[in-house]
DNA sequence: AACACTTATCTTAGTACTGAGTATTATGGC
DNA sequence: GCCATAATACTCAGTACTAAGATAAGTGTT
């Protein structure tokens, strides 16, 4: 039970605390960054939602449909889920009949997941609307910036990957 | 019960489906923004999962310490949850006794949340290390780089939030 | 005053995951 | 071959949320 509001003065005093000029840029950075991407994934969200399925699910059907069969673990690594994220997402696309399950002839613990006949049609007619979903959602930016945001995202996402661990210490 | 493996063909047969070039750019762009997003917020939790707190505990807390007293409806707008998840969040910092709510003297519904002496203390102490963390996770960028990506970023986020309700059609 | 409408928070049921642990199989050193 | 270690997927309990609806209070119109 939270304790109950008082009522004793006026909001609105000064914040407490005032940011670090020299990590502003850095902490900004990481604002717009998730709040692009909670904008996109909400559109993207959205789109994919009209035919009941969640982000993740997607996210399978888009990894097998573009680079066909890929074991459990491909892509695990791919849409970044646990281990039981991804055993539990394709269990209900296997449920759905658009993914199945095949053991691989080499390895007797690994299995790949491949999309169904139907899974194949399914996503051949949903995708093209979906690609131009997202193209859509991101014309607040040119060609030209769009590419130039891809280089600098990747540069991004690969050091913040490498900065694993990091625990602001003060110096390094 | 999902259906069992088969093991009749080899798989790493060619993908069924092939990317639109017209659309390459969107979804090359979408996912850069995913797996930096998904690498900047990782370190981030790391960081903050020290402390026994999820990421949208300590964004309630860091949205309080920056701004003062807000409204949770403010909270919620800023931090992007539900209105159920404001409130969730709010009664966990309140029984940590790090926030507390307040009533607004002018309007009877409305309530401001508020660091505690204690938050306020809690956050001068562990703030400027997590400051740290985010500006080495995102050393991947020059400073310059890094303001030219918050730019970026801000224009998609901004283009993604009011291409709202898109529905891939096929022209404007 | 009474009504409809909106706004702000809270409640409740449901769920899409995560994290830790387990079973099974593979791999490399001896 | 045998053992320890690693890799692969699965199981299961727990949880941080969301979505929808309820409650309560404010606002505007008649």
């Amino acid at each position: 039970m939270p304790t109950q509001p008082t009522d004793v003065n006026v909001p609105r005093e000064a914040p407490p605390g005032k940011v670090d000029p020299a990590y502003a840029d850095a902490l900004k950075l990481f604002t717009v960054l998730y709040r692009a991407h909670a904008a996109m994934h909400e559109r993207s969200r959205e789109d994919i939602a009209r035919h009941g399925l969640t982000p993740a699910e997607f996210a399978v059907l888009e990894a097998l449909y573009h680079r066909g069969p890929l074991l459990l673990g491909e892509i695990q690594a791919k849409i970044l889920v646990s281990s039981g994220g991804i055993t539990y997402l394709v269990d209900r696309l296997d449920e759905r009949g658009l993914v199945t399950r095949r053991a691989s002839p080499t390895d007797r613990r690994a299995r790949y997941a491949e999309l169904t006949e139907n899974g194949v049609s399914f996503m051949r007619e949903i995708f093209p609307a979906h690609a131009r979903c997202l193209a859509r959602a991101s014309e607040g930016l040119s060609p030209a910036e769009r590419r130039q945001a891809i280089d600098l995202l990747r540069a991004l996402g690969k050091g913040a990957e490498t900065a694993k661990g990091c625990r602001g210490e003060e110096a390094g």
